[in-house]
DNA sequence: TTGTAGGCGTTATCAC
DNA sequence: GTGATAACGCCTACAA
């Protein structure tokens, strides 16, 4: 390996005068300066940043914890942030927890031995624990919350909720199904709010019976729906709290010959590209997903750079896209 | 911080003996051992990795470089990698390069500089020289070649093109158009000489004009084939060479009230989710896409600890998912 | 079984 | 403007 000593002694200067050129800490004549840059390009010399971290304290490393990249919700959000770490000479740990809280705690332990700068979280918001004793590092929770004072970047999830419900109600859809992921995450227990705000808006009652669960991905919402219909089905649309539910959902349908939006209205939620492609198109919530992982980027990047200010909460609101399905 | 020391001086134990605990490197007594585990309790102690890393030259961290994990066949590849690697302690940082070739040498740098253990490269194919003077680091390149001797897993884009084509012909197409993104990169140009060879098992002459190429989208795919079909159009089948784009050119078909298949068969290249999910389902050629990540994976780790047999070339065969595009 | 000391490559504090 | 040197936290002979 070569080190800055090789350099020092190719360049016949000291250790410390390379270093000043490297990190353009003090000044250094011309003539040395590129004698030293001449040698660092002819040995191919790059500093190690174990090295350096150890020194500095620094690591110029994130790490991002986030349920599953499978997710197009995810991904974007996480491209987000990449790009903005990126721009400011960051690189990113990845690591997808698929919802396992073992895997989430094995990950946060790997990334503090890592002395990463700074945590972006997109926890599965069950290990309410997790962040004991770990204060050091700075946190940006993303999307879901955990119980404790965080500065976080989330999306309003009641207004998302409303929307949706209220454009179905509008459209002359007297009862809603609501089909949600697991509850105890706080973003679908948000929507559901949203959910029942609609219908109070329109004056209608809120029918727990309505409220459906089922596992987050398409498969799931295609077989909950598949099995829903081997019995007589009146609903005259659906929320659905997640794209790919949605479109699971929407296969199922429409293999039996249900028309949509003609016999149910559907609309989901996150706007994935998929759901733009789908014929028909779904109609769903956008959440600002790029916007999103950037926003979470340069606040984890502002507290890393020392702003003590008291913890943000960015909170960015999601939007109706009308497109076919309702 | 908390550092090796201070559980030094808490369990009344030098050093060394905390070392040897951590790293399970030699005999302690149960005693001391236990003092010590309590002590790293109590402070919350974990060691720095820099600080090991500049010891053992050993970072437990590898680079992947990837086109875009927007799209949902690196999504899946990633999944494979990074789920191996986590079972064996390492992290892994994650790079997009949205096939820019500056972003790509950049990267590049900051992953040396960052000690990294080892590299997986999903390139643009663009940089030639890009691995000049920098062997010491294993690298695995997956799904693109670079010219030079290197381990890599692709698949086998022939037999993919051959599949296709073969399918479509057999279902009486007679005239087949190819559509594909950068023929430069060396997975289109291979499924391109399986087309022909295709064609040349069905008896049928290579004709240029069938030949097509557009941006890697979904949108892209749209778009061309919309101004496609501004012109008469009396191709009866296509092979396109991603996903994304195929189904956009199945929007654009859909849209203009042309039916798939009867009027128009289309396969696909890649089997990412959404190929499934939509109506009608696309037939498309799989690529067997966690198994390329975790064989990649593998094959990184095996070089990492120090198998220094001669290069390893794995290809991995593609297959054909019949769906209702053709 | 436990303790001591040197060094990994870098930065930072001093002198000169 | 340049150079010598002491850390940073950890590992690992070697000594006891």
């Amino acid at each position: 390996m070569v080190t800055i000593k090789d350099i020092a002694k190719r360049a016949k200067v000291a250790i410390s005068t390379v270093s000043y050129v490297i990190n353009n800490s003090k000044n250094v004549t011309p003539e040395t300066k590129a004698r030293i840059l001449s040698a660092i390009d002819e040995l191919n010399y790059y500093p190690s940043m174990a090295a350096r971290s150890l020194k500095t304290r620094r690591t110029l490393t994130v790490g991002i914890i986030v349920p599953d990249i499978s997710n197009a919700f995810f991904t974007e959000i996480i491209r987000g942030i990449e790009d903005l770490f990126n721009k400011h000479d960051y690189s990113v740990i990845l690591c997808n927890t698929d919802e396992d809280q073992d895997k989430e705690k094995r990950y946060l332990n790997t990334l503090y031995e890592k002395d990463i700068d700074g945590l972006i979280f997109i926890g599965t918001g069950k290990n309410e624990e997790i962040f004991k004793n770990r204060k050091e590092v700075p946190i940006v929770l993303v999307d879901r919350k955990v119980s404790g004072d965080f500065d976080s970047v989330t999306v309003n999830n009641v207004l998302g909720g409303f929307l949706a419900t209220d454009h179905l109600l509008k459209r002359n859809r007297s009862s809603v199904m609501f089909l949600a992921g697991d509850l105890k995450i706080n973003t679908y227990f948000d929507r559901l709010q949203g959910y029942k705000l609609g219908l109070k808006t329109h004056g209608l009652e809120f029918d727990e019976s309505l409220v459906h669960l089922c596992k987050v991905s398409h498969e799931a919402g295609y077989q909950y729906m598949e099995k829903l219909l081997t019995k007589p089905f009146d609903i005259r649309s659906i929320f659905v709290e997640n794209d790919l539910i949605a479109l699971g959902v929407m296969k199922a349908l429409l293999i039996k010959g249900i028309r949509i939006p003609e016999d149910v209205a559907i609309v989901g939620y996150d706007n994935i590209p998929t759901s733009y492609l789908v014929v028909p198109s779904l109609t769903t919530i956008d959440q600002p997903k790029y916007l999103i992982g950037k926003k979470a980027g340069e606040l984890l990047l502002s507290k890393i750079n020392g702003n003590k200010e008291a913890k943000k909460q960015i909170v960015l609101d999601p939007e109706i896209v009308v497109r076919e399905t309702a």
